[in-house]
DNA sequence: CGATATACTCTGCAATGTAGTATATTAATT
DNA sequence: AATTAATATACTACATTGCAGAGTATATCG
C-alpha cells in the first residue's frame, strides 16, 4: 500500500516554509511565504487540507496558539516538522538532487 | 481547472531522467536511471502511466523506434521532452530551489 | 515450435492537489 | 450592544497524479 512514496511536490514545499518560519509557522505565514517565495499561489483549502494529511503521517505537528491577535480573529495553529518529517523531506530533496546533478534545464 | 499545477515529483524525476539520458530515453532506460540515481524503486504501470499523461499534456513526445533490439523483444517506444516541458520542469525546479534556498535540512 | 528476453499496455484503486464555501473568534466602529 | 471587518481554520466534493500487477506484443535462440 503505496510503501514507498514520496513526497509530493506540494507538500515539500509546505514543510520547506514551516522550517523557513521557525516559531511564527502558521497557516497565514506557510501561504504567503509559499506565494513570496515560489511565486506560485496556493489556496487556503489546498493548503489545510495538505497539512491536515501531513499531520496524519506525522511529518508534521500543530498546537493551537494562545489568542493574541492584532485585530480580531481567531486563534492559529502552529505548525512544526517532526524527525520524520525532516527525513523523509531529506530523502526526497535529496533524489531531484541527484536527477538534477548536472543537468542544464 | 488546474491553472496553476506544477509538477508532481515523480513527473520531475521522469523529465529530468529523459534529458539525461538523451537519445537513449525509453521506458526500461528511464525506469534504471530513476532507480540508480534516485534511489527509489519504480513500477513499470507507474512509470508508463506517467509517461502518457505528460504526453497527453505535450511535455513529452515519443516515437516507436526501428527494431533493433539485441536479444529480442518488442520494439522501443523513445521519449523527448518539448520545449513546453522543458519550461515546465524548470518552473517546478526553480520553485523548489527557491523555497530550499539557505535551509539546511 | 517452445522457452526466454525485452518492452509496452491496460485497468482499478489510493493518495495528493484544488476549489469553493462555511464557520469561528475577536476587534473596531457606530 | 449590534454591526461590520479582519484574521484564521474547517469541511466537502471532485480532479489529477501515483502505484501495482497482470496481461499483451514481438523478437531471438535453441
Amino acid at each position: 500500500m503505496a510503501k514507498n512514496r514520496f513526497l509530493g511536490e506540494f507538500e515539500l514545499l509546505v514543510m520547506t516554509a514551516m522550517i523557513r518560519l521557525g516559531k511564527d509557522a502558521y497557516g497565514a505565514t506557510i501561504r504567503a511565504e509559499i506565494e513570496s517565495r515560489a511565486k506560485r499561489s496556493v489556496t487556503v483549502g489546498a493548503l489545510y487540507a495538505t497539512l491536515a494529511r501531513l499531520e496524519d503521517k506525522k511529518y508534521v505537528f500543530s498546537r493551537v496558539g494562545e489568542a493574541t491577535p492584532q485585530r480580531g480573529g481567531r486563534a492559529k495553529r502552529y505548525f512544526k516538522i517532526t524527525a520524520l518529517g525532516r527525513t523523509q523531506l531529506d530523502k526526497s530533496v535529496t533524489a531531484i538532487n541527484r536527477m538534477l546533478d548536472g543537468v542544464s534545464l
